[in-house]
DNA sequence: AGCACGCCGACT
DNA sequence: GTCGGCGTGCTC
């Protein structure tokens, strides 16, 4: 206990409680080593928790202090362009301080109480004694193997108890080496490919700009090489005793793409994304430390890796919508990006076939440098086709088109490979009483359930309620039940009919939950033990197979009908994407889109690889509706599970926004969400529209402090919306 | 967020 | 007479 002026340690405590968003000053005993960034354990209140330490500093208190408990870590966890990071983004997101730093760490280095992961170490056996005489032949053994050198102890069980007494005597003894969980050896090859014209002259413009902060967006169609250009760009980085970071989209994040990187160099690399187990992500994160790695390949959070000597930022899919983190901290990788090559001084590469609206505007502003490969490396742009299934609904082709079916079949009988997008998941979407019209619906979220054949049941897909499916309607008692919509699941028994004997391999959610069947798949298709691959959107993204000539799109419209401002930039971005699966090596690529309303210019644009018109139509409706980049969106969300006070607080806030914010700025709403209902909870709505971030964060941060202390109701603002 | 303190109903 | 309901408020 201390009073008056003396040394403190500034502790941001783990509690996530919003009056809890400063740090707490506890005294340091004297024989205690500390240092800014640390993990600390310290009382607080009638319990122990973990915190951060923030500042050490003199100051003056006039209440009494508690000392600081125990220092947890050895080495400093956020270090000082760390916790500068944290306290932007808690800024920018408006989350609280700790949720930040948080965000920013392995689980295994969180502060949190009870959370900490074990480093894993291998113990060997030495021979300590090399004089000692043996007493059994067993024992002669295990000294004669000894004597080549230390051994795993794991592999010496045969001698257990021989071992076991020679421990004790002294005439062996144990010692532990710490090891990564992840760790590998690859051959590296000096093989690189010549670069096209096109990539030299990216290339030439990225190294000009070396050492300086200056932000790039490379729109590149695909196959037009962006990884290369990555990889020299790394390269390069290296020369300089510089550090790389590249950002992939989790999906994309397959062994594949790893190998990629670790044939050109080595093991220079670690990885980072969700699949890893926690004790994994302890050990890359280590390495990056320590700075053992000078490159990390990782989704999202791989952004807050603690390089200290950052020479690029590469976002590969920079449009993206995973860069966004969906839960506080509601952030985004580009902006955490953008700040961290600013404080390193290093250029920021954002890749993309199909830039955001925002990207792209921001680089006709200037505001990025705009660098564009327009040709495939290896042939030109597939030839797409859009299939019109009204027609072909009257000649009785329900779900593969009549255009589609002649295609695949001309493409197994040349031995190629196809690819089938469906991006809906299940067997059936929606069962309806023919009698009544009941329709089967979550009971937490109100929405449609979908019918799983394999597993016979009805499935939520937001909060993963699971039903039996009804012989008869509850309502009525009617058995005249119909099933409509189409999922995937039963899109590939269709396939199996007409094609009994091509060997056919579905990718989505439900076949890819368990470990490493992800990859399974791929691998099994790329080595052509199927010739049809039938997936949802996760099968669009950056798979590389050379055979593949043929995709067909069902229902390319289909994600249209999503009432989401952004529902035509992500039509043209599937379709763009998927498309740009086929014909990705020497052979040609058709692209085949079916649909009922595909006039819309987000799939005409698609089908003419034509960004640029894309582009074009979308900033007209953005202009008129003032959404981004036009303007920025706010959104604020009431969440509760009682329905009227969150309908009547949600005009409570709307009001109080309308008479507090400058008159530039328009309040929509309240309205229910899209999603009005879900685990239980009712969701309303409040969109603004405004220009600079602040103008509105007085009121919001007002409002915030409001409801923190509501028990019913939760308030939540996204800003980058 | 926890956890303690605090002031009113049905129980061994 | 007490056990315990969860409302309010504090945590260096």
């Amino acid at each position: 206990m201390t009073l008056g002026d003396s040394v403190v340690a500034e502790v941001l405590v783990e509690v996530k409680a919003k009056q809890i968003n400063d740090t707490f000053s506890y005294n340091i005993p004297d024989t205690m080593r500390l240092e800014v960034g640390k993990r600390v354990l310290v009382p607080f209140g009638s319990r122990i928790v973990e915190g951060f330490v923030l500042k050490i500093e003199k100051k003056e208190v006039d209440y009494s202090l508690k000392d600081i408990i125990e220092v947890v870590d050895e080495e400093v966890i956020l270090n000082q362009e760390l916790l500068e990071l944290g306290t932007y983004m808690s800024k920018i997101t408006m989350c609280n301080l700790i949720t930040a730093y948080q965000a920013m760490l392995p689980k295994a280095l969180k502060a949190k109480k009870g959370t900490h992961v074990p480093k894993k170490e291998i113990t060997y056996i030495v021979l300590l004694d090399d004089a000692y005489a043996p007493k059994n032949e067993k024992q002669k053994e295990l000294l004669d193997l000894l004597k080549e050198g230390p051994l795993e102890k794991k592999e010496l069980e045969h001698y257990a108890s021989s071992m076991k007494s020679l421990l004790q005597k002294g005439i062996l003894g144990q010692k532990k080496k710490e090891v990564y969980r992840l760790d590998y050896t690859i051959e590296t090859s000096l093989v690189r490919p010549t670069l096209t014209e096109e990539q030299e002259q990216v290339l030439e413009k990225i190294q000009k700009k070396e050492n300086t902060f200056a932000p790039f967006l490379l729109h590149g169609v695909t196959g037009s090489g962006k990884t290369e250009v990555y990889m020299r760009l790394i390269e390069r980085v290296l020369e300089q005793e510089k550090e790389a970071i590249v950002l992939v989209p989790e999906i994309s994040l397959t062994p594949q793409l790893v190998e990629t990187f670790q044939r050109r160099f080595g093991d220079a690399i670690a990885i980072l994304h969700s699949r890893l187990s926690e004790g994994e992500k302890y050990d890359e994160w280590r390495k990056i430390a320590r700075g053992e790695v000078s490159i990390v390949i990782g989704a999202r959070s791989a952004i807050f890796a603690p390089f200290r000597n950052l020479g690029i930022i590469i976002i590969d899919e920079e449009h993206t919508a995973t860069y966004k983190q969906e839960n506080n901290p509601k952030y985004h990788a580009v902006t955490i990006a953008l700040k961290r090559a600013k404080t390193h001084h290093c250029p920021v590469v954002l890749g993309s076939a199909t830039p955001s609206l925002e990207s792209y505007t921001r680089a006709k502003l200037g505001i990025y440098e705009l660098l564009t490969m327009k040709k495939r490396i290896y042939r030109n742009m597939p030839k797409v086709s859009l299939i019109d299934m009204k027609e072909n609904m009257k000649k009785g082709y329900r779900i593969f088109s009549k255009e589609l079916l002649e295609a695949l079949e001309e493409c197994f009988h040349k031995g190629e490979q196809a690819i089938i997008l469906l991006n809906r998941r299940g067997y059936t979407t929606s069962i309806v009483c023919h009698d009544c019209g009941y329709k089967v619906t979550c009971p937490n979220c109100d929405i449609s359930l979908t019918y799983h054949k394999k597993i016979n049941a009805m499935k939520c897909h937001y909060c993963n309620y699971t039903t039996a499916k009804p012989q008869v309607c509850p309502e009525c008692g009617s058995h005249h039940i119909d099933e409509f919509g189409l999922g995937t699941e039963k899109l590939e028994e269709e396939f199996q009919k007409y094609f009994p004997n091509v060997p056919t391999i579905r990718m989505d959610v439900d076949t890819t939950t368990r470990k490493g069947s992800h990859n399974a798949i791929i691998q099994d298709f790329a080595s052509k033990k199927y010739s049809v691959l039938i997936g949802t959107q996760m099968i669009a993204k950056g798979l590389d197979f050379e055979d593949v000539t043929l995709v067909g799109v069902i229902h390319g419209d289909a994600s249209l009908n999503i009432p989401d401002f952004r529902s035509a930039e992500r039509t043209y971005s599937l379709l763009s994407q998927v498309s740009g699966r086929a014909g990705r090596a020497k052979k040609e690529g058709k692209v085949f889109i079916q649909g009922f309303n595909l006039d819309h210019y987000s799939i005409v644009a698609a089908k003419d690889h034509d960004y640029e018109k894309f582009y074009e139509e979308e900033m007209k409706i953005r202009k008129i509706l003032q959404y981004p980049p036009y303007k920025n969106l706010g959104m604020i969300r009431m969440i509760s599970k009682d329905y009227t006070l969150c309908s009547k607080e949600s005009e409570k806030v709307a009001s109080y926004l309308r008479s507090h914010l400058p008159s530039d700025i328009s309040v929509l709403g309240p309205t229910l969400a899209p999603m009005p209902k879900y685990n239980n909870s009712y969701y309303f709505q409040i969109l603004l529209k405004y220009k600079k971030t602040g103008d509105i964060l007085s009121a919001i941060n007002f409002l915030r402090e409001q409801y923190q202390q509501k028990k019913n109701i939760t308030l939540d603002i996204d800003l980058s919306v």
